[in-house]
DNA sequence: AAAACGCCCTGCAGGC
DNA sequence: TGCCTGCAGGGCGTTT
């Protein structure tokens, strides 16, 4: 499921191979990928040139001339890759932009939960998703006072809250999983009852495992490739995500395996304090 | 108003 | 070439 270190990766890998190349021809066979009118979508982007990828927490940005931008969002099994433009269309390819050069790329996304939106550049922090988002790790807005303070006004618990985009924007269940556990917080912690003392860990460790997590190309559990098709690195060093049953490996307790909101959370019930 | 829930989707694992 | 159920989950609309 790609989180932030693997759209990163998908940025970096899409980026040169589509770059400065201009659009012939759209092809959406699954329309509701598309956010507002499909053939609309296919229409205004053909004889556009692709000029730049840029990406905000889980949202792919492609900066299209004419002031045009595809604003993409991967959700849990989205890919794009590169073609020949008469390659055979997979089952699960929806969306296909067909180049000058004849070469295409396709969108392909088994439970079809990805989006696509066409919306005039410089308006996607009020057209799209990107308007409810809160900070990056590793950004500038992203400091110890801000996540303390998007902490303090939430009663719910810490897995829940990271989950939550408008509070740090780009995490997933992966990485939240895996910075509780490196910071040894309990999921089911109340949110505003973490001492400011482990709330600047907290901090300290989202940065330094997101950066890790891109430096390795991201993590790869399930089915996540990159733009070349190929799998991340960082699935040998989760410490908790899909490791239920075995031993923690600071404290030898078998880790636990719960629902939280919905969402499966593995964690070590000996090491990670419960604050309430 | 914040928090929780339901939905979208498909493939796969597990039980029988 | 089995059938059925449950699970995986990000974001968003709806409900509590």
């Amino acid at each position: 499921m790609p989180e932030m270190p693997e759209v990163e990766t998908v940025r970096r890998t899409l980026l040169p191979l589509i770059k400065g190349k201009t659009i012939k021809e759209v092809t959406v066979w699954y329309p509701k990928i598309i956010t507002g009118d499909a053939k609309e979508f296919a229409k205004q982007l053909t004889g556009k040139k692709i000029e730049n990828i840029e990406r905000y927490a889980k949202y792919l940005l492609i900066r299209l001339s004419d002031n045009l931008t595809i604003v993409s969002h991967l959700r849990m099994e989205g890919k794009y890759r590169l073609v020949k433009i008469n390659t055979k269309k997979d089952k699960h390819d929806h969306v296909q932009i067909i180049f000058s050069d004849n070469s295409a790329l396709r969108y392909n996304d088994v439970r079809k939960f990805g989006r696509m939106q066409l919306i005039k550049t410089g308006t996607e922090k009020e057209k799209t998703g990107i308007s409810k988002l809160g900070a990056e790790p590793n950004s500038a807005a992203f400091t110890v006072s801000y996540l303390q303070n998007g902490l303090a006004r939430k009663k719910k618990n810490i897995k829940s809250t990271l989950l939550d985009q408008s509070v740090v924007a780009g995490l997933g269940n992966i990485y939240v999983d895996e910075v509780l556990w490196e910071t040894k917080i309990h999921p089911l912690s109340q949110a505003n009852s973490i001492p400011a003392k482990k709330v600047a860990q907290l901090h300290d460790n989202i940065n330094s495992l997101i950066e890790l997590a891109i430096a390795e190309r991201g993590t790869t559990v399930h089915t996540y490739l990159d733009a070349n098709g190929k799998t991340g690195g960082f699935q040998k060093m989760l410490q908790v995500y899909g490791h239920k049953g075995e031993p923690c490996v600071r404290c030898g307790t078998p880790l636990e395996k719960i629902k939280v909101n919905g969402r499966g959370t593995t964690f070590c019930s000996k090491c990670q304090v419960i604050y309430k």
